[in-house]
DNA sequence: CTCAGCTCCTGCGGGC
DNA sequence: TGCCCGCAGGAGCTGA
């Protein structure tokens, strides 16, 4: 499901009805989603208070007031309720002190959680690597530029590594992309920097925008409220395969192909 | 090291 | 109607 405006969606809803609240109990309803809980997770979340919900990438992290944070990534299908939505994809209840319920659900279950010392967050397995996040200071055109040039694979492949940017995914890039009229399958170290710094403009105009809808509602993405993100009917590209390009003056048809086993939607006649 | 392919899992929509 | 196939917002792992 989440890309960066869907997590951030999903980090403002649960910041509304976790930070400050003490955590009663928690309940598991398997053993793991990707991976196993980490040791005794419910015993360690009972009895603590959220302190603030932040985001790394598609991580969002719960700092926790003993000293621990709760990392969680929601994968392909993951989301939360804050009305404690309650079925059978459902592996994670959350009771809080205050009686109010608050759950997740991940019918693929290729999200995952665990617990990291606060002090010890940024040396975590998989947040040590991840790149600057494409909203903030770290990520500019002189940064990406130097990053595209060591590469030789397609600039869409590199913008999906986490390592290089945190928080784009498979919906973003292409419509970064597409904004910034730069073709998918161009070789990372073949775009001149204007154009890069275009491409980092789009990245986060793109982003802001999404964020603003509350993200794409393709299928499972919920807003912890409950609400739809309706980002998905500004896509140019994205989903929309033999339809006319969007661009003003662009009689392009959109595309779709296969770049390391994800589809890429992008018009052909506009983006070099 | 870089990179493409495979893998985990469930659900949905289209074609026959 | 029902079955089969392809595809879906991610990303760690493997092996070339």
């Amino acid at each position: 499901m989440p890309e960066l405006p869907e997590v951030e969606t999903v980090r403002r809803g649960l910041e509304g009805a976790l930070v400050g609240k003490e955590i009663a109990s928690v309940s598991l309803r398997r053993s793991g989603l990707r991976w196993p809980f980490p040791v005794r997770m419910a015993e360690r979340l009972a009895g603590v208070t959220v302190l603030r919900i932040h985001r790394l990438g598609k991580y969002m992290l719960a700092d926790l007031s003993g000293g621990e944070t709760l990392i969680i990534h929601l994968g392909m299908s993951g989301g939360f309720s804050i009305a404690g939505v309650d079925d059978p994809h459902t592996h994670v209840s959350f009771r809080l002190r205050d009686g109010s319920r608050i759950t997740y659900r991940d019918p693929r279950r290729f999200g995952m959680m665990d617990l990291e010392s606060t002090d010890r967050i940024n040396q975590h397995p998989l947040l040590a690597s991840l790149g600057p996040e494409p909203l903030g200071n770290g990520f500019h055109g002189p940064y990406l530029h130097a990053q595209l040039k060591m590469r030789r694979s397609p600039v869409k492949s590199t913008l999906m590594n986490q390592r290089i940017v945190a928080g784009l995914g498979n919906i973003y890039v292409c419509e970064s992309l597409w904004q910034a009229g730069i073709s998918p399958l161009r070789r990372s170290d073949r775009i001149a920097a204007p154009r890069v710094q275009r491409l980092v403009e789009c990245v986060r105009s793109v982003l802001h925008e999404a964020i603003a809808a509350g993200g794409s509602t393709l299928r499972d993405h919920r807003q912890p409220d409950g609400e739809f993100g309706c980002f998905q009917h500004d896509f140019s590209v994205y989903g929309r395969e033999s339809e006319t390009c969007r661009r003003p003056g662009c009689a392009g048809m959109v595309r779709r192909v296969i770049q390391s086993g994800r589809s890429t939607f992008y018009c052909g006649a506009c983006q070099r």
